[in-house]
DNA sequence: CTGAAAGCGCTAACAC
DNA sequence: GTGTTAGCGCTTTCAG
């Protein structure tokens, strides 16, 4: 069994109230004895009870990765991927205790956020995944434990939100496109109502209404977020608007780019010879992909570390709920051709 | 703040054991009063504290699934998630607690694994990623924790190993390859002295002399199981050994045959027309790449959820540490010539 | 500076 | 059946 604090204080001779104090560095303890119990607790491979510590303490330094979905979305890609490195990232090097929860639409009812971390004695969480119509988007709001969302906006006092400028970000691959002469361009859709969907909308049709150029409802390809579709949909759209349609696909993410392709291919078609094709993310397969894939490059895992950072600058109270809007870059890469 | 045990007892006129015993499912206690207790319960929101639940009961429903080199890794792959989910999965078909941590080799040599199952009062462990080299290894021999390893023997009173038959399963799919014709066939390997290595190596090699094929030192590339090293490497092989080469290579996972497929398109190859690549693990990409890729299902999910099975086993008494070898099975797809 | 003691929320004897 | 009470391992007053 391991070492208890009683152990530890037994074996140097002192109470268990300076253990602590050497443990955890209060400076109402002399260097010497401070010393003293460190030595001896090496010795014995102490280490605190996290749970004990959190349980008595009231307040601790665990924070948890919450993913919604997991278990139902047949796919989980590299982006939620490298957003938990980056979590684990921040708190591996801020010496927090890192965990990961997976919830969905039916857990989410049973127990509310706030419940969860109390349970876990957990002081605050990144959430990823969160749809619009899950229960948790407006238990969150009145939540008194402070978490960091990602792309998707909740507000109340103790939630963040870290995002890009998708509107912006999407305008530019947008015109991007524009730019290399394309004018008849497919729209490849993520979930009709999901905001980021919304927004990225949004941004496409500002570069395009900015160039006179229109996108008829027949160009726009709905998914939800999912490749295969994206596979079975394109396939679709190209037999019924087939040569004469469009010269470009603008995809809402890079699964949905990969899927398009996949379908074009399938259909006899090259990229970019035939059509072009842009995604959305940056995410590590799109620099593998044939052709790789111009995309706009979200950098992922420092998304998820910044919203570890804020989740901890909240719960230290150093920084105010926010919503923090990362930068985005576009990548160019081989799937476009100028026409 | 969220109800305690003692408010509840309060609100319900009894005692927080009645309380107690209500919330547990106890039988010591009249259908009547834990009737109105989970009445109370319900209507004042109250979920018992898992963390004290732990600390006072001295035994969890907490299990965890331990990641190593999640950081270090340039990439997750499908595989590592596929696994976690199985894993997830039957914890929250069984009511466990299932949380997510990561380590690595430095953090290893810090904290034992039954330390971090200690800290956190967590029952036992799935432990993914453990390299021969990595700290652990011999610890969890010693560990009176329970845990179960994927794909890597450690040994142990209390340490279980899923796995599959990988020397009969790369026989299987070496022997594909010469049944289809395939004499000079070239293997991409993973990490030298990995346990997975080793066994596919052998079976590689059983389904070669049994055929009279020889595999020359030359043909052999070597890889960390990283898809861009097959593209590189597979890349200077072409350039090396050229045509007169190889018709085939076999790869000891589906991320190297996606490496190698891209090498080979890069130099300007076709798949399977000029070169036949076969894959292992039967990840989900392998159904959707150009072309489609001939690979050995392992199962993945399933395997994440027996092993999690197992441990949950363990830690109940209802079975002891045991290898545990799961079935595979060849996938015919696309990616193979008959010559 | 250090020890003693109360208590975090809960379980598990032990009484009655 | 139910209440009472002693801990689980730790932190945090409060004395001295």
């Amino acid at each position: 069994m391991t070492a208890t604090i009683q152990d530890v204080a037994r074996a140097a001779g002192v109470s268990v109230g300076t253990v602590s104090r050497a443990m955890n560095d209060y400076s109402d303890i002399s260097a010497k004895t401070r010393e003293r119990i460190l030595e001896v607790a090496k010795e014995m491979n102490y280490r605190p009870n996290l749970v004990a510590k959190s349980l008595s303490s009231k307040h601790s330094r665990s924070i948890a990765v919450i993913l919604s979905g997991f278990l139902e979305d047949v796919m989980f890609n590299d982006f939620e991927t490298m957003l938990m490195k980056g979590c684990y990232q921040f708190a591996i090097e801020h010496d927090l205790d890192i965990s990961m929860y997976v919830i969905n639409t039916k857990t989410q009812t049973e127990k509310s956020y706030e419940q969860l971390c109390y349970e876990h004695n957990i002081a605050g969480a990144v959430i990823f995944g969160l749809k619009n119509t899950d229960p948790y988007f407006k238990s969150l709001e009145e939540s008194n434990k402070p978490c960091v969302t990602i792309d998707v906006e909740v507000g109340g006092e103790n939630v963040s939100n870290v995002t890009n400028d998708h509107v912006a970000a999407f305008d530019e691959l947008t015109q991007y496109l524009i730019d290399q002469g394309h004018k008849r361009i497919a729209l490849v859709s993520g979930r009709k109502n999901a905001a980021v969907t919304v927004q990225r909308f949004e941004g496409a049709m500002n570069a395009m209404k900015r160039n006179g150029l229109e996108l008829p409802k027949e160009w726009v390809i709905y998914t939800n977020f999912l490749k295969d579709e994206a596979d079975s949909e394109v396939e679709k759209f190209l037999k019924e608007h087939g040569e004469a349609g469009v010269t470009a696909f603008l995809c809402m993410s890079d699964m949905l780019a990969i899927g398009t392709i996949e379908a074009l291919k399938k259909s006899g078609y090259r990229v970019p010879d035939d059509y072009s094709v842009v995604g959305y993310d940056g995410i590590y397969v799109t620099e593998h992909t044939d052709p790789k894939i111009t995309t706009v490059d979200q950098n992922i895992k420092d998304k998820g570390y910044e919203a570890a950072h804020l989740l901890y600058d909240m719960i230290e109270g150093i920084r105010p709920a926010q919503d923090l809007i990362l930068p985005h870059s576009l990548v160019i890469r081989d799937s476009v051709k100028k026409v």
